[in-house]
DNA sequence: TTGACGCATGCCGATATGGGTATATGTTTG
DNA sequence: CAAACATATACCCATATCGGCATGCGTCAA
């Protein structure tokens, strides 16, 4: 038990900037490992390494091609973070007054035990 | 040089489930420190342990109450996060076939040159 | 003041991470 | 066939994480 294995989902898989500049570049389109390590100026180990963790996650899907491994990204697995995040959108966006109105609804999506018990 | 700390930003310090646990708890308002521990049902140091990775990004803001200490969430680290997801929304929102065409492109131009773009 | 309560911190142990270097595997070329 | 190239793995190391337990510190109650 020593913490939540970093290969586990998406959150974990973004956490690590590398791994987001990596995806960052297959934005653009499929890149091989050679591509990548010229890009992000990183030792093509550790590239390979990034790439196997955003795989196990399916954040991106790779393709042969003779000697070469192309890269691509799956956004897919982004949608839970996207939609964990959205939920406190409000909070950064709108006036902070809203909040409370907000929390109402959250409570009321989570369930009724709805007693007033923050405040 | 191990890993990129995870107090680092929002990124990793909601890689957490049980950080992300607490802030959606307290999305429903301020909270003290047992009442977390309640509700989630974790040791009382390991509540206070995230409490504070969540103090150290700013996710968190505390305020005093007496003996307890009343912890509020502050969604704007994380529009950092929504941003950057927010660019791959398309990628699971839309169709690929705009995806495709690129990859398409690219592939061509690999397969000629091999690259030369990026940078 | 003493004691109970609430929370933060310190310390320990197990684990997994990320980088570095060397090397194995697979592929294309001569 | 061998040699060169592209990528994946293995292994080692330093580090930081997370959980469990004990304890320190501040606050309220009697």
């Amino acid at each position: 038990m020593a913490r939540a294995a970093t290969t586990t989902d998406a959150f974990n898989a973004v956490a690590e900037p590398r791994r987001r500049e990596i995806l960052d570049a297959l934005a653009g389109g499929e890149l091989a490992v050679g591509d990548l390590v010229e890009l992000l100026g990183l030792a093509q180990p550790q590239v390979s390494k990034h790439l196997r963790v955003l795989r196990e996650v399916g954040l991106v899907d790779v393709r042969d091609d003779g000697r070469r491994r192309l890269y691509r990204v799956n956004g897919a697995p982004l949608q839970a973070v996207h939609d964990w995040v959205a939920r406190y959108e409000r909070l950064w966006n709108e006036r902070f007054d809203l909040v409370d109105d907000v929390l109402g609804e959250l409570e009321d999506a989570a369930d009724e035990a709805g007693t007033g018990q923050g405040d």
